[in-house]
DNA sequence: TATGAATGAGCTTTCATTCAT
DNA sequence: AATGAATGAAAGCTCATTCAT
């Protein structure tokens, strides 16, 4: 088995470790129990630490959300176009990824990932920068974006814990309200 | 001292070490040494075990909690106007019980309460409530109530994460972008 | 038991195992094994950690050796007199206090103790201070005394390594031979 | 690359990291860092076990000193003259080798050797030999050459930690002293 | 000659909890 | 109401070594 394909089953392992249990309760014993390893030694042979397994966790879940978010933003043009297929992007990924977007969820709620620059502004700045185009092209009324973009940040996030009291949760409706939420949130009253 | 003021006071200490360091690092041994306390075993005295020292935690955040909001709601007889002070009810709390609304929300968010019913209406169920009344009454347009009383209460809990990257901030000015947003996303269009 | 008597019994146990297999071999579980302990975990509950520990034991040996050596040189007045003091006197206690004596230097030569000035002064600086009083009264001859007393301490730290090989040593004699030697090296020529 | 260059650059590694961070500290993944091998399995590849690098260490550094002592002791023809050429000879090799006779003295003051009496004989008894024919020609006066050639290694092998303190320390005045102690020392009283 | 992958045993430390006053 | 002493389990990490190319 080549280094690359055990690391990949170690952050799947990981993943759903920490999308069930909790990144609190997850642990090298629980991952390696999980992925059927041997010993919890195999964990340590291919990450330097637990730092850089979470780390890989978290990147493997963001560099994903982002090709996935990059391809439905691609065709959009005004800004409250990107804004629906920024929270609709996330929903359905949300939904067809559940245990990748909870664990990136619960590693950063536990301050489990040393933030850098990159990884701020891929994750949290995505939205701002989306609200700040729409106010600048007039599309979008006066209000403070980083307040906007954290409303619209949260509503998003709340999918996977509803997701967890009520599984069968329609997700394409969850969108959809959040959607028009938004939509009415940030248009020119005017319109 | 009596048992009363023993347990007031390491709940209060839990509640500093809980917000200060999350609630995946709080440990017996910190909270005692937090509170200047000669052993955990004081802890384990006067709580059954950590489930009750927590459950006791999010009790006393939860009772001020309904508190403070059943006195901002009491004079409203609108379902907007309800809204309204929910919204600003809980960022004003917010903002001046930092330490008490992080550690609430840490312990929601890692699972450390045991729900029930009565736990569940009192912290999710409220708002939603208000939401019904307003379609109900005619106030509100046509959505879906969970979807949005999530929405809100996410939008709430942004706050205390948002003041610990910025400590100064507007709570007022959050308060009442948030109150506009969400009168915007639930009024009927006619209005 | 009380903590203090535990604290010495586990102090005694590690300077054992210490002056047995070394300070690299030496661990929680083999002092616990020596001593009886029923789990490692007593030891971690009476001291802070292996530091705390390797510490409690120098200081003990240190604090032994230090008794010892104000009795032997009490009497003494001149220079030479309390030098032969000195070599006799930590012959003697190597001789009746072995693994004390031999577990301190391995502390010491494995860098297992963090120096401050107290320390410092009390283990190397004595034989110095002797040396320059000796040299200020005329009794000794010049020479460099920080040289001087390397070569008296590491004169008297070889006894230990030299009863390994050799159990059935004469101390007496080795102590009467290092006297003989360092009186002859210090003296002044004209005497 | 040969396996004599490969092993030999590992044993400099080796030393290198002894006489840096003591015996206790090195692994072979810390000698494989310094080396900047890719992995400790070349270390394993070339050398049995750990016994045996440790050994190549060991022996490297007394085959050095042998030779230095060799050359330095060849014109000498009373034993006061080589006794002297061999301090003085030890400290020049010390000085000029450091990191060397530090591991050295590192591995055996640890017990990382397994003696025999060839190694016996070449490290300790050497001092010894010289001093037995100075009492048998008359040159030196009555003592135990044991006794003695253990306080005549140990001052030598004060060296390297004084060295550690002060890096910048006169090696050379460092072995006049030495000489003229151990001189006045073993010479005849009638002299 | 070299390497990638794996491993069992050991380490110190921290966890909440319990027994006995 | 409080405390001192003790505890089993689990944690992440490092050790030298080995199997199979």
């Amino acid at each position: 088995m080549t280094a690359q394909a055990r690391r990949a089953q170690i952050v799947a392992a990981t993943i759903d470790v920490i999308a069930e249990i909790g990144y609190g309760q997850t642990s090298f014993a629980r991952i390696a129990e999980h992925a059927k390893l041997s010993s919890t030694r195999l964990i340590s042979y291919h990450f330097a630490g637990k730092d850089e397994l979470i780390t890989a966790v978290a990147e493997d879940a963001i560099t994903s959300i982002g090709d996935h978010l990059a391809r439905q933003l691609a065709a959009e043009t005004t800004a409250s176009g990107m804004l629906r297929a920024y929270i609709e992007g996330m929903v359905q990924f949300t939904a067809t990824h559940r245990s990748r977007m909870k664990a990136l969820l619960e590693i950063f709620l536990n301050g489990g990932l040393h933030y850098d620059a990159t990884t701020d502004q891929s994750v949290v700045g995505h939205v701002e920068t989306i609200l700040r185009q729409g106010q600048a092209g007039g599309e979008f009324r006066e209000f403070d974006a980083r307040v906007m973009a954290t409303a619209v940040q949260r509503a998003v996030e709340g999918l996977p814990f509803l997701l967890e009291s009520t599984p069968d949760l329609d997700c394409a409706a969850y969108g959809r309200e959040l959607v028009t939420l938004f939509e009415l949130g940030t248009r020119r009253s005017s319109e």
